[in-house]
DNA sequence: CTGAAAGCGCTAACAT
DNA sequence: ATGTTAGCGCTTTCAG
């Protein structure tokens, strides 16, 4: 391997000199610059990332947490649209990204331990459950941290508007004339409260009756199977709702197939509207109505946010990015 | 930062001794053994991976090489199903995982470099086309690695049964009825020729002509888009097949589209098979017949035979792993 | 069974 | 503008 001293040794400079010009030190003059410069790349000199950080106490690497647990995390289109998102920007500011799980060296840990080991500066989380004890203590701990679908008092967090996605939904499914609304939940999760909590706001301010029967919860993680599961039991609803609001695309799905299971037809029989706008979407049959999230900006967004903090900024701040309502063929106008 | 030098001073130990436990040496007795693990937890001692890093010149860490620049990428529920694959053998085993980019420290540069520079043990690879330059240059140099879809003679490769998935899909088709059989091809990627050559050897096998009017590539990134193109031609040819094989789910998923566009019937009119398996698959209308791809095995041998030779061993081999064909409501006997 | 000493590759005061 | 020195935290001979 080549060091700076095999550079120091050939260009008759000392390694002081040699590392001031990777880091871009203003007092070297021009001439010895190049020189070394010329060396390094004669020897085809790379620095070692592990003995800059040794030092500096900087690695350039961002964690990743993730649901490890439940098959979710990274197969869902969610994660891997923020992840892409991120990784862009992290990249682009010189940052790699690892991801961070409970174990470390093959040993049960947790996240906290495995950060300070690892010596990342900073993780960005990306769980439908915060309230896990292990991650609790990353939060309480100093590790710059950025959370995406979560509030923090704490922390920087970013999320998708789903109050208004959520409220938009029911209005449009009101404005095509339907009054029998029902909700498919995502569960105990951040997003799945903010949804049935847009969905029941909308339908108070529509001056609609809030049934409970047509209030059924999905798994929180947003299964295919669990909307199917939820769409049946509204369908055995004493007054079955007209259109159903999905609190993600994989239960809308879920829920179409138990309609077509059951000889109806949509949105001839029953409309529905999802969230997400997953690359599918568009291609289903009917092609589905849904509230498009903004992944790859909620990724850029959480990067920008996390980079600033591990850079010295201190602003705790959460942001919402916008959604956008994509009417496609799920959904029709009744009466 | 609690050093094994704290540890060392609280227990009168010295350093050495302190490491010799944490690195399971035998030659320490077991009383100092204990009294040292004891003063670590109540320093709350973690030990610091990069400065380990800087002297054993072993990083734990493993390089993730995938497609970034097409969308596909991470965004394929392939490569997501074989990363989860990847990472629960590599977690086990002792080493985390971490994104490699063209990009290091926010500029360009190129594999190798990112691989060299951050010291990793070993890299898998999940690139659709092998022959970037940037890519060879990794493949000739002496970083452990092992290659997902790609047949090398001097790594170690990973891919499922293409050929023969190929072959059976043909074959179940044939076994329907079928005799205009049409292809949509996953391009000029390893899997793209692989099926395309198990799409024409079974056709030969079961003497049946083979219509270039009938064969159509979609794009190398499997696109639902390029599925629908496709199967447009297909739908022009004079002579249309009454059943499709196409080289990836998502092909299969945009061809449907296009049927169903032109007022066709799946599988009233056309039979579609695909090939993945994705999530989604069980729940399009219709159900999607295809051949699975095991992608959590994909990425458990992957993880085995990166590990296996990271630790020394030498075997260069190619895993293939079996694929399976699955009926579901996409296909229809004919005649 | 334990420890002293050297060194991994790099950076950061602090001279000069 | 350049160099000296010390040290980041850990492991590894090698001696005792």
């Amino acid at each position: 391997m080549i060091t700076i001293y095999d550079i120091a040794k050939l260009t008759g400079f000392s390694p002081t000199t040699v590392s001031k010009v990777f880091n871009d030190y203003p007092d070297v003059s021009l001439k010895t610059r190049r020189k070394i410069l010329e060396a390094a790349e004669q020897l085809g000199y790379l620095p070692n990332a592990h003995a800059r950080s040794l030092t500096t106490k900087r690695s350039w690497t961002i964690g990743i947490l993730y649901n490890e647990s439940s098959g979710v995390g990274m197969l869902h289109p969610y994660f891997a649209g923020v992840i892409e998102g991120f990784k862009k920007v992290a990249t682009s500011r010189g940052y790699d990204l690892m991801f961070i799980s409970k174990d470390i060296g093959g040993k049960k840990s947790g996240y906290l331990e495995h950060c300070k080991i690892r010596g990342v500066d900073g993780v960005v989380g990306i769980l439908p459950d915060y309230s896990d004890p292990d991650f609790t203590e990353l939060l309480d701990s100093d590790v710059p941290m950025v959370l995406l679908d979560q509030e923090s008092e704490t922390r920087g967090t970013v999320y998708s508007d789903n109050l208004d996605g959520s409220i938009r939904a029911v209005q449009y499914l009101y404005d095509l004339g339907h009054r029998k609304i029902g909700h498919i939940g995502g569960g105990n999760t951040f997003a799945g409260v903010k949804r049935m909590q847009g969905y029941l706001q909308a339908m108070q301010e529509l001056r609609l009756p809030i049934c409970e029967e047509h209030i059924i919860q999905g798994s929180y993680d947003y299964t295919m199977e669990s909307g199917r599961i939820a769409m049946e039991q509204l369908l055995q609803a004493a007054d079955s709702p007209t259109a159903v609001f999905a609190a993600g695309d994989n239960l809308a799905i879920g829920a179409m197939q138990a309609v077509k299971d059951h000889g109806l037809s949509i949105p001839g029989d029953i409309s529905i509207i999802g969230f997400d706008d997953i690359a599918m979407a568009g291609f289903l049959t009917p092609s589905l109505t849904t509230v498009r999230q903004n992944t790859h900006a909620l990724g850029n967004k959480a990067a920008d946010m996390l980079i600033y903090t591990i850079e010295g900024g201190t602003t705790i701040s959460s942001e919402v990015i916008p959604v956008e309502l994509v009417a496609r063929d799920s959904c029709r106008a009744i009466e």
